[in-house]
DNA sequence: TTGAAAGCGCTAACAA
DNA sequence: TTGTTAGCGCTTTCAA
């Protein structure tokens, strides 16, 4: 059974498709009875337009759609970031497609370029570490983007003792008994995200344990023992904002390119750290 | 500026649209010469296709587009099965579309509406307790639809001391701490999401303390004093059988609609539970 | 108050 | 090997 069309509802209303377009997009001008009539076979062919189809006529621009790419949608942090750009777009009639790009610049550019291709009106990303050459073009032909920043970027100087690129619990533990290994072993980790926070609380115990810092917070963080010390963001806040701007530029705001900075809370938990609650300059 | 169209491709190279199509595409039997002229265009004016109008002419049906409706996409369970079944539409050249319902059936039928009206080759949905009947047209018109049951249906008898319906950690503490002040209160709780889990977990504490037992399990469950038992579900197995089942329906499947059940894991890690890692039925 | 004609960006079917 | 014509489902514009 194909998907009835505006043509299957005019045929079935007796007027012609120009009729039904109005009713069904609450025109006025049309004669109540004749809407109504419409109305009836909207209902029993199970009329339900085609958006694809009307962005692609209608004047005034735009799909609906917006994009969200981020760097793993099952990392908490990125969820919570998700359901809040979700939850804004959704109060104005928005669809948001995701995609995750596991770091990885190729993965990057095809989800990227899968959106574009499906005329999305935005994007909201997180920029992986690869060049972004190829967001000029979508830009220059309307698609706004907003870039939120990763924690970690610019943060930790890349010693001996740096770890980069891990990509999960497993990973992370590995690396860490890997540096305890070494002649002068460390003995505090800071740690860039929640899932590295794991993999790194899994190895840290022992003799000779390493005091670990994280970066975002954790659900039960607060519970350990001894509890886990933090410097604290607010996904939620992230994607709110992020989605804020994205809309106030799809909405026609064409001031210069701005930088937000949402501030971070030091939570300390364990012993010697900063008073809990401190607010403090961002990662 | 305009986003250039094949049009506008067509003028830059000397040739006609049809040819600019069949560069785009792949298809075999253009000239060489004409070919590298048409590219060398594409890549002069920054041209991409537009896949919407693309889906409305072409011949195969099909916007290489699903939605995913979860209850709440920052809830780990869901962004898992979010993850996995994005990694699954990724690999075939799908993107996705994700909605949460928060639990509300308007909310479903408005996110429902939206991805159906764009076109969606299927929908993969965590249902609400509402009723779908809404779901019948869009079958009908060849939209598939994979439902993934939630952890908790069917689950609990709902004597005096069921608690349904809370939304977050909050809620779920409030809701112990009222079941505490019972007459006969509760001395273990059975949560059916780990973020209820969490709620309970700060309000079990203290003297005639509540055990708990979870359904999910949280990261860092095996550290907390006592550790945490739960009925294990794997959300990425979930997600990825169901990204399977919905695209084997799409390549064309119509079998009879099918139950597949996954197994879940009792993880005993207090006192007094059934051994580690038994195989038990679902929820 | 209604409809006919044209066209959004693209491709199927058929010429040349 | 290339182009022409028609039309996907819809809306714009204009005429009746």
């Amino acid at each position: 059974m194909k998907r009835p069309t505006m043509k299957d509802v005019a045929r079935a209303a007796g007027v012609s498709p120009m009729t039904v377009s109005r009713v069904v997009s609450g025109e006025a001008g049309v004669a109540p009875g004749t809407a109504a009539r419409v109305e009836q076979a909207v209902r029993r062919l199970g009329y339900q337009g085609n958006d694809n189809a009307r962005h692609l006529r209608q004047k005034d621009p735009g799909t609906a759609t917006i994009g969200l790419v981020v760097d793993d949608l099952a990392n908490p942090f990125y969820a919570f970031m998700a359901r809040s750009v979700e939850d804004e777009a959704h109060r104005r009639g928005y669809v948001v497609l995701v995609g995750s790009t596991n770091d990885e610049p190729r993965r990057e550019r095809e989800v990227i370029a899968a959106f574009t291709a499906r005329q999305v009106d935005g994007l909201i990303l997180v920029p992986t570490v690869g060049g972004h050459g190829f967001l000029r073009q979508p830009m220059r032909a309307g698609t706004r983007v907003v870039c939120v920043d990763r924690p970690a970027r610019g943060l930790a100087v890349d010693t001996a003792l740096a770890r980069h690129g891990l990509r999960s619990r497993t990973q992370a533990r590995a690396a860490l008994d890997a540096l305890r290994e070494l002649p002068q072993p460390p003995t505090a980790a800071f740690t860039s995200n929640d899932v590295i926070t794991l993999g790194v609380l899994d190895g840290a115990g022992g003799p000779g344990h390493v005091a670990v810092v994280g970066f975002d917070d954790l659900p039960l963080g607060e519970r350990l023992d001894p509890p886990l010390t933090v410097v604290s963001q607010d996904p939620v806040a992230l994607g709110g904002t992020a989605a804020t701007l994205l809309f106030s530029r799809i909405d026609g705001d064409r001031s210069a390119p701005r930088s937000v900075v949402l501030l971070t809370r030091f939570v300390a938990r364990g012993a010697g750290g900063a008073p809990s609650g401190t607010p403090g300059p961002p990662g």
